[in-house]
DNA sequence: CTTGATTATGCAACAATGTTGCAGCAAAGA
DNA sequence: TCTTTGCTGCAACATTGTTGCATAATCAAG
C-alpha cells in the first residue's frame, strides 16, 4: 500500500513526502471526513502549518474536497475518480451525525435538478443533511 | 422603525438595546446574509464579543439562522416568519456568489424530497448552491 | 420617578483555525 | 551524485470562537 500511495501521488505530480504519504493513506483509511483536528489527533507530531499546505495542495488537485456540513469546522474526503485539478464533482450529499459528529460523503444521493432564477448560473450545489447516523441510534 | 424594532425585539422577550437595535436593523435592512465581519464595518466601534453573544441569541431565540455557504465563514440572515425558539425553519437553499462573495437566502427554493438509507435519521436538510448572482455577470 | 432585580455589555484572556514569508532540507530527474 | 525544484517547519500574525467577571443598563414594580 505504501506503494500504491506514492503512485497516487505521483499519478497526480505531487511528490512523495513523509507527510502527504501519511496524510493520503489515513483518508484512504477512514470512511468518515477528516478535519484538521482528527488529522493531527491521529498523526501525531505533525506540523499544523503542513498539514494545512498539504490539505490545500490536495484539495487542488481534486483529491479530497470539502465536506460542508454545517458543523463550523472545515472537513476533508477522497474525491471520487472524476474529480480532477480544473473541475469537482463533489456534487453528493453530506451527511453530519449532530451525535457523533462524524460526517460521511453520501456518493449515492445526488443533488436533484434544481430550479433557479434566471438571474443566478450555478456553477455547484451540495447538499447537507444532518441527524444521527447508524451508530448514534439506540 | 425604531420602535418597530423595539416591539420585535421585546416580542422576543429580550431586552431593547442599542447593540441589539443596531445589530437587528442591519439585518432588516440587509438583502443577504452578513458575516461577523460585514457586520462590524457596517456598525463601527461594535464590541467584537458582543456582537457573537447577540448573534447566538439571536439564533436561538429564532430571529436570524446560520446561512451556510460553504465560503468558511459563518453567515447568518433573517429566519421566516415560521422560525422560534424551538425550531428552525431554514429549509430553503442558500445561493453563494464566488465573486463578489455574498449570499442569499432563496425561500422559494426548498430542499427536495431526499431517499436516504434506513440507516440514517435525517433531522434537517440543506441546500447550497453557488455561481454568479445576477449583479456579478457581464 | 426611583429603585432593585435581572440581564447585557465590554474587557481580559485564551483556544482554534487560517494564512504568508522565509531559510533550510528533501525529492526526482539528469 | 548533483542540481533544480518544490516541500517542510518555524515565526509571526489575523480572524474567529468562547468563557469569566465586574460594571452598567434595562425594565418592571412600587
Amino acid at each position: 500500500m505504501e506503494v500504491a500511495v506514492k503512485k497516487l501521488l505521483k499519478s497526480y505530480h505531487l511528490r512523495s513526502t513523509p507527510v502527504r504519504k501519511q496524510v493520503l493513506d489515513l483518508f484512504i483509511q477512514t470512511s468518515h471526513a477528516l478535519g484538521k483536528a482528527n488529522i493531527e489527533a491521529e498523526l501525531d507530531e505533525i506540523d499544523r502549518i503542513t498539514l494545512y499546505r498539504t490539505l490545500r495542495t490536495f484539495e487542488q488537485k481534486g483529491i479530497i474536497h470539502q465536506a460542508i456540513d454545517g458543523s463550523g469546522k472545515t472537513k476533508y474526503a477522497l474525491c471520487s475518480h472524476e474529480c480532477s485539478e480544473h473541475e469537482h464533482h463533489d456534487h453528493h450529499a453530506h451527511f453530519y451525525c449532530t451525535r457523533c459528529e462524524k460526517t460521511v460523503c453520501m456518493n449515492s444521493i445526488t443533488v436533484p435538478k434544481i430550479d433557479i432564477p434566471d438571474d443566478f448560473q450555478i456553477a455547484s450545489a451540495q447538499l447537507i443533511l444532518s441527524g444521527t447516523c447508524k451508530n448514534c441510534q439506540r
